[in-house]
DNA sequence: CGCATATTTGATAGATTTCAATTTATGTGG
DNA sequence: CCACATAAATTGAAATCTATCAAATATGCG
């Protein structure tokens, strides 16, 4: 165990409490839970289909997809995890993966138990509102991917994309600012639903238009509210503290 | 109220039943929920994104969409609630609603109250659980319908709208039958993430292949077992018990 | 340096949208 | 039952977007 249990689980206690109302007992109770630091490559499948799964990951640093994948090989990312997500909190009512979650980084994760974790929602109402919350949370921001996929091209996809990972990655709409998307262009196809070469070429009109830059493997965002109108964002969904009150 | 409660909710409750091991009292609990039945004509909204829902919706009779949509009146249905679906339950928890919820057909509901939900969630802790399932389910569809707007064609895309529908709508994959669809080819562009005109275009596709007939507004499928093929459609997601059993 | 991997670019084929028009259903009032 | 109005389905042609194939250029790494 390398840091704290409370400090690791700190930031998802801080965004449960976010929407959620907990009871000191109930914090408490979460900051007890065990936790054993794991760190793991790119591009490591964490949990596969089909897979009968044991443990919830909580995600202390890094980057992690959520991907469906047909037999040809084709894969889609549905959703993204970033440091501070209990990345499949779903699984705990859930334990058959109909979804992989693979690193598309290096990460370091925690890996917590379902039973504690089903014993906690069993003995607190609140934290298991908390929970379902959490789930609840995660659909929202599916069917938002998924319209996203259906009803826009390639260059507002890809600015949408962008505006969701910003927000989440900072908790708050930024200005200009660093992204830390250390993710290939093909990875970013499998998000937007495009192939390798089309991001390519998406990518170069949002730099030609002077909205972003991308060097390394590092994304540079120069006008956010450009692509905010662009991509038609809205943050709403995402229910970050910093954009309005969520009951 | 035009009928007993528990016929209304028992569609529901074995819906639960199948995932979640209910004992006798929290089922008992679940049955004695208030429930007045209204009849709502096609195409009216539920809820309105941005909506400060107080009751959660479940369907009767009818077919209901989840919709996002952006600022040009573009729309995209993301997911459907059939027949013994409580279809925004994720609002007890979410209370602000970030999609929209209509019909696609004349419906028939039951509004339940978020109060007493909450209060059964609240004391009943597998109740709790069944709810927040119900919640993982959803995103797992969300999921796999996001997938399938990314990565798939619009024939294959189309016939694995079919074959999740059919499942859904019979517990169980059928040969051939009848599909009581009646939405326009409109509403199945904005489920497909493709106008109305290639819509027409598709289903003309799969008719000339002998797939299916559409008559009316109703669907014939004649070969499922090459829908599902040309799908690649997997029904392990729906978590229907006809196809496997899931812990 | 040499290799592997990722990015960039070009040319072409294919899929889907858009615009436009026609035909076919569906409903409504007389 | 008919005439009419309306909505939906069907079809066509052109424009646009994206995928596919192929190659060239960077980039990182041992």
């Amino acid at each position: 165990m390398e840091y704290s249990d409370q400090i690791l689980i700190g930031p998802f206690l801080r965004r449960l409490a976010l929407h959620s109302k907990l009871t000191d007992a109930e914090q408490r109770a979460l900051g007890e839970l065990p936790a054993e630091v794991e760190h793991i490559p790119a591009r490591r499948d964490l949990v596969r289909i089909g897979q009968h799964v044991a443990d919830a990951c909580f995600i202390v640093e890094g980057l992690v997809g959520r991907f469906e994948q047909t037999s040809q090989g084709q894969r889609q990312i549905t959703g993204l995890h970033v440091a501070g997500d209990l990345a499949d909190l779903n699984s705990v009512v859930l334990p058959q993966a109909y979804s992989a979650l693979s690193t598309l980084t290096a990460t370091t994760i925690v890996r917590l138990p379902h039973a504690p974790l089903r014993l906690l929602a069993g003995d607190y109402p609140g934290i298991a509102r908390a929970f379902w919350q959490e789930s609840a949370l995660d659909a929202a921001r599916l069917s938002r991917w998924a319209a996203n996929l259906g009803r826009k091209d390639a260059v507002a996809r890809t600015a949408h994309l962008i505006c969701e990972l910003a927000c989440r990655y900072l908790g708050s709409p930024p200005t200009a600012f660093d992204l830390p998307l250390s993710a290939t262009q093909s990875d970013l196809g499998d998000m937007l639903g495009l192939t390798r070469n089309h991001v390519n070429r998406t990518f170069k009109v949002l730099r030609t238009a002077d909205l972003l830059t991308w060097y390394g493997s590092k994304l540079r965002v120069l006008d956010f509210d450009k692509l905010v109108a662009i991509a038609e964002f809205d943050p709403s969904y995402l229910a970050l503290s910093s954009f309005d009150a969520n009951g």
